[in-house]
DNA sequence: GTCTATATCCCGATAGAC
DNA sequence: GTCTATCGGGATATAGAC
């Protein structure tokens, strides 16, 4: 940081300080208001300068994506290892699936608002992505010994259920109440925790006829 | 309607014409990339006539949200009308939930993309979202009787848990696998039985330490 | 190769004429 | 109610300066 930071912008370094100032931008404006032209301005560049890292305000929106999932990931990460027991673990990742979107919404919306249409095409995306999977992967299996199928449905059900809750949460525009956030966050985690406890009913296709009788009032 | 109906469009009915013709165009074009230019232009008129009926773009887009909702609404009813057995009600709407989003994703889109905040306000918005919320209710409630904070919690938990398949499969862009629309409305309804079975870890906050163990595998 | 300048086209929204 | 005209903005494409 000696040399190249005497004229940090305009030269040097523009694609870094587009997704820089992309992730800011976003933070203020949103997803459907930020703008490649607001950016530009903002840099001291052209409008069209942008177009030369970017093929399209798309592709600057995936690089902002790709560094959004990875903190989303390094949050998951750390909120997994803080519990020792594996329920607690995965509670604590979908508590912290919540927390993350309520905290950075505008990197969370960014994220799924790109399509995983992308997350096939761009590498990046797709790795930074199957980190994810692969943190709460190896969280399930712990249930799942020797049934990988059932370890992937368990792991797609804790998945959308969390991501429910965030999406939920986060389709209302502008602040949160702290307390809703909290309230959803927990509830995310008792809904894992519910979801770990009625598990059989999950891949038992037959529990549908044989025990419905269990899930009745007493 | 015999007398109105000589001129359908055009004259007579521009505001009912321009929400059949969103809603259309949404389906074409996704929430992102409808334009009210365009929609004014198929129907013939001055781009600034729907301003007459509409404030704005967004106005537009939540009465195509209130109609969206009410089919919604209706397909969720018939799904859990359906089922004789409460578990089996509870896992119906949730397929439901996953084929609608599934089979109209850009009405789902629209629903979700205005912002619950809108909800608030718009009394016929609300009236829409408080009537798919009390078809769930009440099929909770035969869960949890005597618990109406039980039964608020497990019927957030299932619309969760329901919003989340639905939204993670409807970021893919484009066209779906049929398979993987089975695939997911089955997965939403084997985790709403998961939901059921396992619900006392919701409420029962104790539970992260009293009964970790239950959940450990064996 | 990177960026500026410019130009085109589309969109949302408003004001005022008919 | 609807149209015409118009403003302000944004996404891109192209040409040329450095």
């Amino acid at each position: 940081m000696s040399s190249k930071r005497a004229k940090p912008y305009h030269h040097g370094d523009l694609k870094a300080a587009l997704i820089d100032g992309a992730a800011e931008l976003l933070v203020e404006r949103g997803v459907r208001r930020f703008s490649l032209a607001e950016l530009s301005r903002r840099l001291g560049v052209a409008v069209a300068a942008p177009y030369r890292h970017f093929a399209n305000r798309d592709e600057l929106l995936a690089a902002v994506a790709v560094r959004a999932l990875d903190q989303f990931g390094d949050a998951l990460a750390a909120q997994s290892s803080e519990a020792d027991q594996p329920e607690q673990r995965l509670a604590a990742m979908a508590e912290g699936y919540v927390r993350f979107a309520a905290e950075q919404p505008a990197l969370f919306s960014v994220v799924f608002s790109i399509g995983l249409d992308k997350k096939k095409r761009h590498s990046e995306l797709r790795e930074a992505y199957e980190e994810i999977e692969g943190t709460l992967a190896a969280a399930v299996a712990e249930f799942c010994p020797g049934d990988p199928v059932g370890a992937q449905q368990l792991a797609d059900a804790i998945e959308a259920t969390a991501h429910g809750y965030a999406a939920l949460l986060t389709d209302q525009p502008g602040a949160f109440d702290p307390a809703d956030v909290d309230h959803a966050a927990e509830q995310a985690a008792g809904a894992t925790r519910a979801l770990l406890r009625g598990r059989a009913a999950l891949w038992d296709q037959d529990a549908r006829s044989e025990d419905a009788g269990a899930g009745q009032p007493t």
